[in-house]
RNA sequence: GGGGCGUUAGCUCAGAGGUAGAGCAUUCGGCUUUUAACCGACUGGUCGUAGGUUCGAUCCCUACACGCCCCA
């Protein structure tokens, strides 16, 4: 650090480091020797039924370690609150129970320093259970000062930015990210016990595909070549179910190279699924079995509450046609003509809905789902027989071939999974391949790319097979009730900040 | 990409065309059961950045940066 960085350093911090330098003085100032016989909430679990008599009694030595959030200090004894990883405990510090000199050392620690306590317990007057010190010592000296302890940090950029402190201030926030990690092992436990088994693949990928969608490019030096992010893992599982392993899911990240909103970051987390002899149908009860375990495992109950609307997952999901949604969104419409492009176009243009020349009667359908439906598919439905159009990699319906065996899991407005019965024809999945490239070479940045090596797959023989793909990210802001997938994401996709 | 709102002390926030305030934190003093501890004293700011209007701008105008929300 140079000395003009110091000058430029707040007060705050510059007179904390000249407290840090006083402790280099004295010896090491950032020991790794100390150890902790328990956390702050196993003691609050274990003597939560001890009275102070009960506790001075059975005389319990406790060595506990946490950051220090609060500091009271009333002339020779001070009581501090103590956060660990599991919550907070109080001690109580006097002058004349520690050694020599310690207490007048204690008094120049600041809120926000790790401190580590060994004493007994006993519970104060107002019944809050307290580590009673002997030993005290300073862990880890804090430069910055903390937000306020009443307001906490309230400032949006800054609990993105600086996550940390979001999380040191915030319980909240904290706990947003431990129902995220309860819901990702919900899953596993939930797919394991049903011999799921869970593999890798490439994030970095020649062709991108599984999805529309525009994907990221990056670029290999020592190979020299164009490599882009996943969109989706989709291909390579379902080579993994040609492969003979019947059932496999990923949890992992893929990437869209499109806008950031309240709903969509850049990276993104999906649990994608197949399952051979399987149908769109046995996925969707699939879901619903999932969400109602989830719930009661997450939640204790099988009912959400998000954004002011109550959701019950207790229950088997309505189920609806892309039709028939949008029938029952536009009553207006006939029936009759929801195939025919002309009728189709004249319902775009009514709903100021941009169409491209090249745009199908499905795809048509699915703008006018997407702009009159969608939002208003409030409670937990399955939205089925998507047209085939715009599903390249699904297995066409044996009555209706107009659709396929597909299905969409809307909760809030919010599409949360999409399912469907694979393509495993290789002949006409080439032949959709080649639509897609025609509407990519038209000029549809986000249509398929013809991936010869998945056609080559499916030539060796896919079994029947189901998948599905699920959004964590909007599963857990469902199941935290968080307005913003920023707040369930650790660290959320930000401009660069600016240092000068 | 378009629109709206925001950016003031470490944090949470007031404020007004005449060079800026509170609470908490910090610093100093007091206090051996506190709970946003309390009591007393003090300290702390190029008011996001750059231009413009004005006798004078942190306030009005313009652009830009970053953030939040809505729309595409």
């Amino acid at each position: 650090m140079t000395e003009e960085t110091k000058q430029d350093e707040g007060k705050l911090i510059a007179e904390r480091r000249g407290k840090l330098n006083a402790l280099r003085e004295r010896g090491n100032a950032y020991p790794n020797d100390f150890r902790r016989n328990a956390t702050a909430d196993e003691l609050q679990q274990t003597f939560h039924e001890h009275d102070d008599a009960t506790l001075r009694e059975e005389d319990v030595h406790v060595a506990v370690v946490g950051r220090m959030m609060v500091k009271r200090v009333m002339g020779k004894a001070s009581f501090i609150k103590l956060q660990d990883r599991s919550g907070q405990i109080q001690a109580r510090l006097e002058r004349d129970r520690l050694a020599e000199g310690v207490y007048q050392d204690f008094k120049k620690w600041d809120v926000g320093d790790i401190v580590a306590a060994e004493g007994v317990l006993f519970r104060t007057k107002t019944g809050e259970l307290t580590v009673l010190a002997d030993r005290v010592r300073l862990i880890t000296k804090s430069l910055r000062p903390l937000p306020e302890k009443f307001h906490g940090l309230a400032d949006q950029e800054t609990r993105y930015r600086q996550r940390y402190v979001d999380l040191i201030m915030n319980a909240d926030s904290a706990a947003v990210f431990r129902t995220r990690s309860a819901i990702v092992a919900y899953i596993r436990a939930f797919l394991d016990a049903q011999d799921y088994l869970e593999v890798e693949t490439p994030m970095m990928q020649t062709t991108p595909g599984g999805a529309i969608a525009r994907p990221f490019t990056t670029h290999h030096n020592a190979l020299d070549m164009l490599l882009y992010l996943r969109i989706a893992p989709e291909l390579n599982l379902k080579r993994l179910i040609v492969g003979g392993f019947e059932r496999v899911y990923e949890i992992n990240r893929s990437f869209r190279n499109e806008g950031v909103s309240t709903q969509h970051n850049p990276e993104f987390t999906m649990l994608e699924l197949y399952r051979a002899y399987a149908d769109y149908e046995d996925l969707i009860d699939m879901v619903e079995a999932l969400m109602h375990g989830m719930s009661d495992a997450v939640l204790g109950s099988t009912t959400v509450t998000y954004q002011g609307e109550e959701f019950d997952l207790g229950t088997a999901f309505p189920r609806m046609t892309v039709e028939e949604v949008i029938l029952h969104f536009n009553p207006d419409l006939e029936a009759s003509k929801l195939r025919d492009r002309d009728y189709l176009v004249g319902v775009c243009d009514a709903h100021g809905i941009p169409v491209r020349d090249n745009y199908g009667p499905g795809k048509l359908q699915i703008e006018i789902f997407e702009k009159t439906g969608e939002d208003n598919l409030r409670k937990p439905t399955f939205v089925t027989q998507y047209p085939t159009e715009v599903s390249p990699l699904s297995r066409c319906n044996d009555a209706d071939p107009f659709v396929t065996d597909r299905f969409e899991f809307f909760i809030a407005g919010r599409e949360i999974a999409n399912g469907f019965s694979e393509l495993n024809d290789p002949e006409d999945q080439a032949e959709r391949f080649r639509a897609q490239a025609a509407s990519r070479d038209a000029g549809d940045e986000e249509a398929m790319a013809f991936d010869h090596d998945y056609i080559r797959a499916l030539e060796y023989g896919m079994p029947p097979t189901a998948g599905i793909g699920i959004g964590i990210d909007r599963l857990v802001m469902l199941f935290t009730d968080s307005p913003s997938i920023r707040d369930v994401l650790l660290f959320p996709h930000m401009r660069p900040e600016v240092f000068d």
